[in-house]
RNA sequence: GCCCCGGUAGCUCAGCUGGAUAGAGCAACGGACUUCUAAUCCGUAGGUCACAGGUUCGAAUCCUGUCCGGGGUACCA
């Protein structure tokens, strides 16, 4: 079947062409009030200028040369100050209808088909559970490699991190503190230690399994607190539904060699130099407004390099499209990354960051401060267990990535039974009571012609509308990589069926009437189904 | 100082690649269940889209400036 809106658009190119206008780009769009019809253009306003003609004049002109015979189009009228718009015929969207019941996948794209992808998220060091801040990249990330695959991508889904630094040399001497004062031994905590409870029983299981004459700086100490640690993240995510494909490990880009060659082939084009004791990066040299440090005076490389030969690496194993999710605090990193890349010679614009502001964990109305090493924090654990997966997953997906979010865990625990999430689900449980309920009665679309002409009434219509507009909905949210405009989209289409089943009963005497409405219903439950997969979301058939 | 993000209803936020009368949820008020699920629907009320200029036939949306909040500007990540 074809799409109307390349019709339409085809036809009114050839309407400028014969007409000999100037070439314009064409944009329809619903417009907002519905008087109007359903699709609208502003082009004759945009062609004022060039033909410095009245712009009710030139679309009179435009609507009396269109030939739109071959499209479902009822009406075409002009409205000031000199838009044209349409109304689509309703055997249009009947013909949606068939076309929604015919394919379970209805929305899928295939623009990505036969490329590759990379989403890189999460990537939290092993320092302790995971956080309600880490949430945010956990879920976005998870929900970006899902609206990719639904469109063709074959999704890698990695997890970077490092432990080789000094946040993990500081984690494995706090184990170590917390095993000697168990052993009740001299001990020292480090300045800046982590003082969560995990610590002492990650310090007690060394014990359990070392016995008790370790020596200080023993390497189990770090060992198994990263150990002990990453199994406790990956049953985490486990829990939001995710999961990695790959794990990577910045300490592989200084046991393979491939720090020293990056920084030996920045050397070479005079890009490296050293100063006060340190190596440094000439970031000025290529624009920048200062030097940035590359190996600090204690011989330990800033957490830029190994970031750009992990860089560099995804770059090499030739992933059509490469995406990072980073918090706000990466802002400033990762240009330094990709400026040393490109100096390099290496193709960066198939990498894109996506860049998500913080979360502000809001409970008896007072900021929650959150620090990971002072053992201050929610974790995601706490959360899923008080709210729920798909609460949770909703909550940090329903919202632009630029915005601040503020989380009242007050608000997601106690009126949980308002969250948005289930108004959705609501909407999916009650699509699947309605059929069971048509098949106790022996009425079910599956079995018997069905006529979807019967479907005119204007609940049904505005039903059919919203349904229509999945696949531009997914495609637009693989373009922008801004996943929140699903759930806005899902949020709509649940809140037209709720009307449509309030204003017309499905089951009812009627039987022509009743299978046409159960093939609408059956189309919006596949519609709801996709989106809510797509999001991570179950789709209960009870609730 | 400079850079990035935000400022829209009482609260949390959509809408922002310029369109016609600016929306939702929560909170408030008033209606609708002997009916396929009332976790729903209908209605009322609620706005100087931070502020000031500019571009345009048209600005919440684009540009400039100011103010406020968050983040960054580390030999932390």
């Amino acid at each position: 079947m074809m799409t109307i809106l390349p019709q339409l658009i085809q036809a009114l190119t050839e309407t400028i062409q014969s007409l000999g206008y100037p070439e314009k780009e064409i944009k329809l769009s619903p417009p907002n009030n519905p008087e109007f019809g359903d699709l609208s253009t502003n082009l004759p306003l945009t062609l004022t200028k060039d033909l410095k003609l009245d712009p009710m004049a030139i679309a009179e002109t435009i609507k009396d040369e269109l030939n739109l015979s071959d499209a479902n189009i009822d009406a075409i009228t002009v409205t000031p100050p000199g838009f044209l718009n349409f109304k689509i015929g309703n055997t249009y969207y009947h013909q949606v209808l068939s076309e929604i019941l015919e394919n379970e996948q209805y929305g899928r794209g295939k623009s990505g088909e036969g490329l590759t992808a990379n989403v890189e998220f999460v990537s939290a060091n092993p320092t302790g559970p995971l956080t309600v801040g880490h949430g945010r990249n956990a879920v976005l990330g998870d929900t970006v490699a899902n609206i990719l695959e639904w469109n063709g991508y074959d999704v890698t889904r990695e997890y970077y991190f490092n432990d080789a630094g000094r946040q993990m040399r500081i984690l494995g001497q706090s184990v170590e503190a917390r095993y000697f004062e168990i052993l009740g031994k001299d001990y020292f905590f480090p300045e800046d230690g982590y003082e969560g409870n995990y610590i002492k029983s990650i310090a007690q299981t060394v014990l359990d399994e070392f016995g008790d004459d370790l020596k200080p700086a023993d390497e189990q100490f770090k060992t198994q607190a990263e150990k002990a640690i990453f199994a406790d993240i990956e049953k985490s995510l486990f829990k939001l539904g995710i999961h990695f494909d790959q794990f990577t490990n910045e300490k592989t880009f200084y046991e393979n060699g491939e720090i020293d060659r990056f920084l030996e082939e920045l050397k070479a084009k005079d890009l490296i130099y050293e100063k006060d004791g340190a190596t440094w990066f000439r970031a000025t040299a290529l624009g920048k407004e200062q030097d940035r440090v590359y190996i600090k005076g204690t011989g330990e490389p800033t957490y830029r390099v190994p970031d750009t030969a992990y860089h560099r690496d995804k770059i090499n194993r030739n992933f059509d499209l490469i995406i990072d999710v980073f918090g706000a605090d990466h802002a400033d990193t990762y240009p330094d990354v990709l400026l040393a890349l490109d100096a390099l010679g290496m193709k960066t614009e198939h990498i894109h960051v996506l860049l998500y502001q913080f979360v502000t964990l809001l409970r008896g109305g007072e900021k929650v401060k959150m620090s990971t090493r002072k053992a201050n924090f929610v974790t995601m654990d706490e959360l899923v267990e008080e709210v729920g997966a798909d609460v949770v997953r909703y909550f940090f997906i329903m919202r632009s990535v630029n915005s601040h979010l503020n989380f009242d865990l007050d608000l997601a625990a106690d009126q949980s039974e308002k969250n948005p999430v289930y108004y959705l689900q609501y909407a999916h449980a009650r699509i699947c009571n309605i059929i069971k309920h048509g098949e106790s009665t022996g009425i079910s679309s599956d079995e018997e012609a069905y006529d979807v002409s019967l479907l005119v009434h204007p609940a049904e219509i505005k039903l059919l509308k919203r349904l229509e507009q999945f696949p531009s909905n997914v495609e637009n949210a693989l373009d922008s990589l801004e996943p929140q405009t699903i759930a806005n989209y899902l949020h709509d289409t649940a809140n037209q069926f709720h009307k449509f089943y309030s204003e017309c009963r499905v089951i009812a005497e009627d039987l022509p009437l009743s299978l046409a409405r159960l093939a609408l219903v059956k189309g919006t439950r596949t519609v709801l189904s996709n989106g809510l997969s797509l999001l991570g979301l179950t789709a209960p058939e009870r609730m």
